[in-house]
DNA sequence: AATACCCGCAACCGCAGGCAT
DNA sequence: TATGCCTGCGGTTGCGGGTAT
């Protein structure tokens, strides 16, 4: 027997998404969290299959995905982790909070790549491109992670001290072998070593890594309190957001919504990580989405105001950016 | 101003792995 | 063990905006 398909094809929406139908998922998801996805689009009203419903959320609507380009210092994370795990981008994803797999790797292959080649590295060995063009072909060879070339090049980026320091605590925190399969304790020390050092790194920012946000259920969300109420125009980063709110359909722009620039500029820097409770406007205003549905059955399902939710977390500037 | 070209990003596609039966 | 379902992953594509001519 076959594998079925992961959906039937027939009658389904392909292409950019629509603004309605992001509000119909962010719905769905907010109202009874992330569960089997094939069943999704039934269950929400969206002719997609589960598998871009899932993507689009994942990659895009997911409260707790930070927007824009990445900082120097997370594109430093980005070689270093890339130098040690080649292309496995959700794994390198996983230690960048709020990064999806996709952003990263369209971020490595428009800008990253650039920047290396420009500097003489060559991005697939992270070696010296007049070492690499005697050694190897690049482009022609799948990449062998620096972990297994024994870490012999000296990367520019693991001068940085605070790498340097990293590596050095990394060292001594190495385990002595068990009794375990040789492959399974490799896989795992591997990834126990690239894991220490970025901890650190999240401890620096005061984030956490998405690989242990768990599944987020709508009582869960939760929004930066807004020193200022006042709806400020839209940050720079949210013109990166979707083509599909590139026009006066952007429905949520229309919402009052907290100043997360403020918030940014006021609590970012000091590792003020506080989150308190949304403001009545802001739980209204996502009421009003909620709600504001023209089909009636799903009404019925989702008829329970969101304010009835006893606590909604939500990293602000995901939704700031993605979002609003 | 019009057209061609380039680039970045969102979305798609197909495969693989995990899990249940 | 075999089969089917579901999800996650990585590579690729194509659209849309920006820039050059």
């Amino acid at each position: 027997m076959g594998r079925q398909p992961c959906c039937d094809k027939v009658g389904l929406k392909k292409g950019p998404w629509t603004a309605e139908e992001d509000k119909k998922l962010i719905n769905f998801i907010l109202t009874n969290g992330q569960c089997c996805w094939r069943a999704v689009p039934k269950l929400a009203g969206l002719l997609r299959c589960g598998k871009s419903c899932r993507l689009r959320w994942t990659n895009y609507l997911r409260p707790d995905l930070k927007r824009g380009l990445l900082s120097e210092y997370e594109e430093k994370m980005v070689i270093d982790l890339h130098a040690q795990l080649g292309n496995r981008w959700s794994k390198i994803a996983s230690h960048l909070p709020g990064r999806t797999d996709n952003e990263i790797k369209n971020h490595w292959n428009t800008h990253i790549k650039k920047k290396l080649k420009k500097m003489g590295i060559d991005p697939v060995t992270h070696k010296s491109l007049s070492n690499t063009t005697e050694q190897t072909q690049p482009d022609e060879q799948p990449h062998q992670p620096m972990q297994e070339q024994h870490q012999q090049q000296s990367f520019p980026l693991e001068k940085d001290p605070k790498f340097e320091s990293q590596n050095d605590q990394n060292k001594e925190q190495e385990k002595p072998e068990t009794s375990i399969e040789s492959s399974t304790i490799t896989e795992a020390k591997e990834e126990e070593q690239i894991m220490t050092p970025l901890f650190d790194s999240m401890e620096l920012m005061n984030e956490f890594c998405t690989d242990e946000v768990p599944i987020i259920e709508p009582n869960e969300i939760l929004v930066p309190s807004a020193p200022s109420t006042s709806p400020t125009t839209t940050t720079t980063s949210s013109s990166t957001t979707s083509s599909s709110y590139s026009n006066s359909s952007n429905f949520l722009e229309d919402l009052l919504l907290p100043d997360f620039d403020d918030y940014n500029d006021n609590n970012i820097d000091n590792n003020n990580s506080s989150m308190t409770l949304w403001d009545d406007d802001f739980i209204r205003s996502l009421n009003w989405l909620i709600n504001d549905d023209d089909d009636g059955d799903r009404n019925q399902v989702f008829d329970a105001p969101l304010n009835q939710y006893p606590k909604v977390i939500m990293d602000s500037e995901s939704w700031a950016y993605g979002l609003f």
